[in-house]
This record gives C-alpha cells, sequence and structure tokens, in this order.
DNA sequence: CGTATGACGAGCC
DNA sequence: AGGCTCGCCATAC
C-alpha cells in the first residue's frame, strides 16, 4: 500500500521540521502525487503515531477543510517544536523543511 | 471497469 | 497577490 510507505516517511520527519506532500511524493518517486499523499493522511486515524501535523502545502501553509480548529491545533503543535509562522501563517521552508532521511 | 473525489501543485487570468 | 482551472495519482463506489 502507498500509504504505508507515506506513513513510514512522514513518521521519519524530525522534531521541529515541516515537509511539504510534493515533497514527500517526489521522496517515494512520484513527482506527482503529491494529491495521494494528502489522501494518505485524510485516512489517518486519531490515535495515530504519524506526525502528520509536520506536513504543509508547497508553499509552506497549513491546508485543513476540517475547520480553523483544526488549523490552530496544527499550527500549536508545531510552534511547540519551535518550528515558527510568520504573521501570513507560513513556514521558512528553506530553515525547517526537511530535506530527508538522508539528512539523518 | 469507468467515474468521481481529494490534507496538492503549477499555471493563467 | 489572490482566486480559478487543469493535471496527476490512488482509492472509493
Amino acid at each position: 500500500m502507498v500509504f504505508e510507505r507515506i506513513y513510514r516517511l512522514v513518521e521519519r520527519i524530525p522534531r521541529g521540521k515541516v515537509a511539504s506532500y510534493g515533497q514527500i511524493a517526489r521522496m517515494l518517486g512520484q513527482p506527482h502525487g503529491a494529491r495521494t499523499v494528502g489522501w494518505a493522511l485524510r485516512a489517518l486515524p486519531d490515535g495515530t503515531t504519524v506526525p502528520w501535523h509536520r506536513v504543509l502545502n508547497s508553499q509552506g501553509r497549513i491546508s485543513a477543510p476540517w475547520g480553523p480548529a483544526a488549523v490552530a491545533l496544527q499550527r500549536a503543535l508545531l510552534e511547540e517544536e519551535g518550528v515558527v509562522f510568520d504573521d501570513t501563517g507560513r513556514v521558512d521552508l528553506t530553515r525547517f523543511g526537511w530535506a530527508g532521511p538522508e539528512e539523518e
């Protein structure tokens, strides 16, 4: 299942770092599979151990159609890990962006 | 098996 | 800069 691959990769994202959907898709060898990544994370159960909050869109923004409350939660979780959001609610991917498993 | 959908992304207006 | 459309991939029906 593609989900498993995605989950395992997301679980490798270190604290204080974030990755984009498209980035993860490329790491899995699917340059255009960003939507699939979102699909996988969407299917995640509530009590999951996967740090889904460290996954943002290509602009370093939080995408959450489940409501503004969830967005605030994700943002709070990240800020607690040291990730900084600017005034427009964006994360500096050049600073907090995860380069991949190789970085570890 | 064909169609529709979605935590996306890049391009166009 | 902001919003809309089209393209891509895997899954659900």
